[in-house]
DNA sequence: TTGCTAAACGGAGACACTCTCCGTATGGTG
DNA sequence: CACCATACGGAGAGTGTCTCCGTTTAGCAA
């Protein structure tokens, strides 16, 4: 890659990752490419959609997943609470901008979902606080990390379309650490 | 109001009930203009917004809610399958056309949404459930008819969003179910 | 350094959707 | 049957998406 492609290409992440914070995910691609100081044909051509653009965006945020992963499984204490502890993180990790929780959580178990890549993570992240409890005997046998993902998903889409505040998600959370625990 | 206006009104209703079941509700609202045979002008002097238009297409729904309670209200059996058949009820009833569990859940609670007349109904019909569990003692005492709403209405959008098939929704509320029983 | 070319740029513009304004048409009434 | 409040509907402004293509430039080879 040309060094002058790579240097735009850098800019329209960074620039992106401010301004869907901001203002979410449905921010105008254009707008992002003017404030990028490129054209839109520049932006459109490193990111043919707005998930490619949405997806390179979130490449640092896979570091934290791990880190945040290696830190929930650290947790010594009562099995509900190191469940509602995953949930409480693994929705934090979806909701880093505005219309994020919708757009994981709907291609969750989507192979060919152009954000792929980024589920398959989240997906291996709670595969790993799924062994764990195995290992305690602790998880209802039906029970699956797709469904896991799924289920704190769909708190966390509603979370963040409603605009809800922790003091209301987490009493949900709690339910579902019930559900999923013997 | 005048028959012409009427008229107008009615088709207008009818067609976006098609069409908003047939391509979701971002379907263009000047295309059911012109499937309706107006102008636009008239589809918006009579619907204002989109959320206005949905309302109204929703009215004959209305009714359905409370039969559907009605009906599930009658089961006798284990309170567990009451519960999920309740679940199953309710995800049925807003997920009428795509998009429908995102728009309804996230105005759930939300007094001054634009949908409000019919979240409350949901939520009235979701009370009574709670109070048939209540006076069995059945329910847990932090759960309230708003959460199961939310709850349900998360594994709704999760399902529609992703288009998944009701072999993979029913595990979920059943997790639901048992995180909200005693 | 210079010249060449593939790679990259960027903006004009086609297309789509939302929503409004206003001249025109008409139903209902006195 | 004449009047006019009510309703119609389409032209068009505003905004966003995405493409095409003429222009520019980085990087390399001589």
């Amino acid at each position: 890659m040309r060094a002058d492609a790579k240097r735009n290409r850098d800019r329209i992440v960074e620039v992106a990752r401010e301004v869907f914070r901001e203002r979410g995910y449905d921010a105008s691609l254009d707008d992002i490419a003017k404030r990028a100081g490129v054209g839109p044909g520049t932006l459109y051509r490193h990111f043919p959609t707005r998930d490619a653009l949405l997806d390179a965006v979130m490449q640092v945020w896979v570091d934290r997943v791990t880190e945040t992963t290696d830190k929930v499984l650290t947790y010594e204490g009562p099995t509900r609470d190191f469940v509602v502890g995953w949930f409480e993180a693994y929705v934090a990790l979806i909701s880093l901008h505005k219309g994020g929780p919708a757009k994981i959580t709907s291609a969750m178990g989507v192979e060919d979902s152009p954000i792929a890549t980024k589920t398959r993570i989240l997906l291996g992240a709670t595969q790993r606080i799924v062994d764990h409890l195995r290992a305690e005997g602790a998880l209802r046998d039906d029970v699956d990390a797709l469904q896991l993902c799924r289920l704190a998903g769909g708190v966390a889409v509603v979370a963040d379309q409603g605009g809800l505040p922790p003091e209301a998600v987490r009493p949900m959370l709690e339910i579902l650490a019930d559900g999923v625990l013997r």
